[in-house]
DNA sequence: CACTTGACCTGTCCGC
DNA sequence: TGCGGACAGGTCAAGT
């Protein structure tokens, strides 16, 4: 699934294309991908204009000129891709190539401009939801409220990084990464790669890191996010961008989706574990456990 | 409290 | 070629 870098790729090219657009109409295909507590959705949507496109934590926010809200999680594979009129049928079009013509099979919900353009919301697995708020209400989820800070935020700082990660001291460090109210966006892969490069087992327990080690995790995690975000997120299956594109990220990963491989740092074969429930990639010469 | 499991779904891959 | 089972990047609720 997206994670912070995909989610922000795709805010990023949202951001270029939806603004000024109205809605026009909304198709929905399958109704649980688009929730709302008005009974009339589609009432509250057409005629709305999109004002701006706003990322929190792995959840997209598309703002209406309505004082609305559309609050999005692509969960495992949502995908939110938007196609100009003239792109529909345009079978030459680079994009046609990796995902096809649209709607497809997975295709849940259509948001249709008024300029007949078309924003697509595809999930092939249907984890993933669109939610219609007022835009007050948004930081009232249960989701919003436990969450925890960015950690590409400015003064998001090491020592808050190890505060926070201290507060779970007796779970295993990957258990803790992937926990969205110690830090927001980090899911399996950019926990893999951080773990690999601050060279710690994904089981080590939080106290058993030293403060030099959460630090060097600290730096970790930001560089490998921010690198994540620069080579537009990893594509595995089923992630693409607003246009379309896949991301190059796992073309630079270290360890993930490469059991099998030697190490980039020792040479040593990387192996495929189970931690925390998730498949996980682990150099077992770099990442010896810290009992 | 912390961890595991199951649920939400579809699709793909692997072994027989 | 067909079929069963495991597995896939996330989150939440419930159980241990």
């Amino acid at each position: 699934m997206p994670e912070l870098p995909e989610v922000e790729t795709i805010r990023t090219g949202l951001q270029k294309l939806l603004p000024g657009r109205q809605i026009a109409s909304v198709l929905r295909i399958w109704q649980k991908s688009l929730l709302s507590s008005q009974q009339d959705v589609d009432g509250f949507l057409c005629g709305a204009c999109i004002t701006g496109v706003r990322r929190r934590a792995k959840v997209l926010l598309i703002d209406l000129s309505t004082n609305y809200t559309l609050v999005i999680h692509l969960k495992m594979t949502g995908q939110l891709v938007f196609r100009s009129d003239a792109q529909q049928f345009g079978a030459g079009h680079p994009t046609a190539s990796l995902i096809g013509d649209l709607p497809d099979r997975s295709t849940r919900v259509v948001i249709k401009f008024s300029d007949n353009s078309n924003l697509f919301f595809n999930d092939q697995r249907k984890f993933g939801w669109m939610r219609l708020l007022p835009t007050t209400e948004v930081q009232n989820l249960d989701f919003f409220k436990k969450v925890g800070p960015e950690p590409l935020a400015a003064d998001f700082l090491a020592k808050d990084f190890a505060s926070r990660l201290q507060r779970r001291a007796k779970s295993g460090t990957k258990a803790v990464l992937l926990d969205q109210t110690v830090v927001a966006g980090i899911g399996n892969i950019y926990a893999d790669e951080s773990l690999w490069a601050a060279e710690i087992h994904p089981s080590t327990r939080v106290q058993n890191l030293s403060q030099p080690k959460l630090k060097k995790l600290f730096v970790a995690v930001q560089d490998v996010l921010r690198q994540g975000i620069a080579k537009g997120g990893s594509t595995d299956r089923n992630y693409v961008d607003s246009e379309g594109n896949k991301g190059s990220f796992l073309e630079f990963a270290k360890v993930f989706r490469r059991e099998g491989l030697p190490c980039p740092r020792c040479g040593t074969i990387i192996q495929k574990i189970r931690v925390a429930g998730r498949g996980t990639h682990i150099c077992p010469q770099c990442q010896k456990e810290l009992k």
